[in-house]
RNA sequence: GGGGAUGUAGCUCAGUUUGGUUAGAGCGCCGGCCUGUCACGCCGGAGGCCGCGGGUUCGAGUCCCGUCAUUCCCGCCA
């Protein structure tokens, strides 16, 4: 027989009554009748129970085994009678009666639970991950993140991608978010970047004449934390497609995901294809770029009621003529609910530092609540005919400049749909948003500066670039959403250098900028590269969501905390002063370096 | 960098509103009892810098100031 299994913890069942099995795991619970004890044995498989008596010769030490030590058991197995089994337990009509028993590793006192599920802190579980990851929940949430990719992988090669790595030790990027930096020891003084995304890498796969790229790669970006975001690192579906339209990476990537979530989700989805969004209706609509479908409310703009001669209502005509606008929440049947349902909101309006969320209440043919009375018959009508409502609905609304308008009555159309309850549950809502600016203009500055991803194919190319506001000029760039998660962006790419230094020239660049900050992608172009475009969705945010867990450190198996600190590595760490002096560094005010 | 929440036993938390005897519970741990449990049960015990520092007070887990840590959000994330 094995050495130290024949079975594993979950495989057993009544077909194996009088075998004579050897099992391994760990002791996941004990129960000590004092004559009589059972274990509970787990491995990744299952738990299944140990019996022994005390007049067998391991009772004692049986006794003695702590939670959590790794023990080899072998005996007979055995069937329950019927009114001993348990059905929470696949193993649960049998038991092994032991014969021979050996701590293979014994354990010390838990600094946490592990069987069961508890609440437990992050800092305790993130400083004994390996205790952590013992949990059924992690061992499934890993399971699922492996199966994820490795589905993935079998998608995008049956679809003609191949997999290719790019380099993790690379150049520092001017653009985008902050850079981790390596430095050089045979060059001092000099530093590498690891890649943000590995953007210039895939492009230049292009230009080399590769026609269809994918990787599951790590990024990593030195911003600060979210829920929604690691600290440090994370994996992105990263993929390009050569003579590509924007209509191509959708009708390839869509399957993939659609494929995807059916596979590990018996959620509803988005049937095919997904709808698409523009920029400037989404910003319209639901006051974000990454709209939630699944919430059914949607935004408009009424500020043309508000001007009505016999509105009365002050507070906004007055801002209205500085610029501002209103824009209206409508929330259908809610007329029956309690005074406090209006307070509430309101009251929340206040904590998110505005004014307060005014409404109306459409009921018997007027418009009550706070703000009916300022307004006029005509407006009324104005408002009803936008926000297609009726007697028994009210309209909440927002009045500021444009970008706030926006971006309150967003999350004011959340919070509204999250208290109704009207968010709809157990379902995916995937869609695009498209067109987004290629320009916009720094407030601080009043400079005209790259929206979004600065090598996207404008659209309209060098024609658009020479004739059109930059302002109005869109770019073949798109997100795709689902459930209000971006979970990711993609472009087609500017694979042409003069329409690269005439972009880059209307954003304050030189060519002489361009070369020198994108120098390889450039001169790469220069000698005939492929129409190009791709999309690299992440991959933690997806497997969070297939898992159906809010906070994504319940899906990476070594994730780092808020700080992005390793608390089971202890990294980052100190290093010792000739590993400074090697990379040719200098650490400033070391007095001020915690720990 | 800013804002909110939290910080009490190894773990999860109560106690803080209204300052007042020796700071409690469940799980875990140690000891005892228990032959059919499966979150086993029962009895007993150990275990506390109430995050840290300062202040107010006769007296602070509780009030005030500061600080640190964890977390959520804003900024940031082309």
């Amino acid at each position: 027989m094995h050495l130290y299994r024949s079975h594993n913890c979950g495989e057993l069942t009544s077909s194996n009554v009088g075998n004579t099995v050897k099992l391994s795991g760990w002791v996941d619970r004990k129960r000590d009748h004092g004559g009589l004890l059972f274990i509970d044995l787990r491995d990744h498989f299952g738990v299944i129970q140990i019996v022994v008596d005390n007049d067998n010769k391991f009772f004692k030490l049986c006794e003695d085994t702590r939670l959590e030590s790794v023990i080899t058991v072998s005996g007979k197995v055995v069937k329950r009678s019927d009114d001993l089994i348990n059905k929470k337990l696949s193993t649960g009509e049998i038991e092994v009666s032991i014969e021979n028993y050996i701590i293979e590793s014994s354990s010390e006192i838990l600094p946490m639970p592990v069987s069961g599920e508890h609440d437990l802190g992050e800092e305790v579980r993130l400083r004994n991950r390996f205790l952590d990851l013992r949990r059924p929940s992690m061992q499934k949430n890993m399971l699922l993140r492996s199966k994820i990719i490795s589905s993935i992988r079998n998608k995008m090669i049956s679809a003609g991608f191949h997999e290719f790595q790019t380099p993790i030790l690379t150049a520092s990027s001017p653009e985008g978010a902050r850079d981790f930096l390596v430095p050089s020891r045979l060059n001092p003084g000099k530093f590498y970047a690891l890649p943000q995304a590995p953007q210039q890498f895939k492009q230049l796969i292009m230009a080399s004449g590769f026609d269809r790229y994918f990787q599951i790669a790590p990024c990593f970006r030195d911003e600060d934390a979210r829920a929604d975001r690691s600290p440090g690192e994370f994996y992105q579906l990263d993929m390009e497609m050569a003579f590509a339209t924007q209509d191509d990476v959708f009708n390839t990537i869509e399957p993939v995901l659609s494929e995807l979530f059916s596979e590990f989700s018996d959620w509803k989805i988005t049937s095919n294809p997904f709808p698409k969004i523009t920029f400037k209706e989404a910003m319209l609509k639901y006051g974000t770029d990454k709209p939630d479908l699944r919430n059914p409310l949607e935004i408009c703009d009424v500020t043309e009621a508000f001007l009505h001669e016999k509105v009365t209502f002050k507070a906004f005509k007055e801002q209205i003529n500085k610029g501002a606008v209103v824009r209206a929440v409508a929330a259908f049947n809610v007329v029956d609910r309690p005074r406090s349902f209006f307070d509430k909101l309101n009251a929340w309006a206040q904590e998110q530092g505005q004014p307060g969320l005014g409404y109306i209440l459409l009921s018997d043919g007027e418009a009550k609540g706070p703000i009916g009375k300022f307004l006029s018959k005509e407006s009324i009508e104005i408002i009803k005919k936008k926000t297609e409502t009726k007697d028994g609905d009210a309209i909440f609304f927002i009045c500021n400049k444009v970008k706030e308008a926006e971006s309150f009555a967003g999350k004011a159309r959340m919070k509204i749909a999250e208290d109704m309850d009207i968010i709809e549950k157990n379902v995916f809502k995937f869609c695009w948003t498209v067109d987004f600016p290629m320009y916009e203009l720094d407030e601080s500055t009043n400079n005209i500066i790259f929206s979004h991803n600065p090598f996207s194919m404008p659209q309209g190319g060098m024609e658009a670039l020479e004739n059109k506001d930059p302002l109005d000029i869109l770019a073949w760039q798109y997100d795709i959403i689902c459930n209000g998660v971006e979970l990711s962006s993609g472009a087609i790419r500017n694979h042409r250098t003069d329409i690269m230094e005439k972009a880059f020239s209307i954003a304050g660049y030189t060519s002489e900028d361009l070369k020198s900050r994108f120098g390889a992608l450039y001169n790469a172009f220069k000698y005939g590269a492929p129409p190009h475009g791709g999309i690299a969705p992440g991959i933690d945010r997806i497997v969070m969501l297939l898992a159906n867990e809010p906070n994504i450190r319940e899906v990476i198996m070594f994730p780092m905390n808020q700080q992005a600190q390793d608390l089971l590595m202890d990294a980052p760490s100190k290093i010792e002063n000739n590993q400074l002096k090697e990379l040719s560094l200098k650490v400033n005010s070391i007095d001020k370096l915690k720990k």
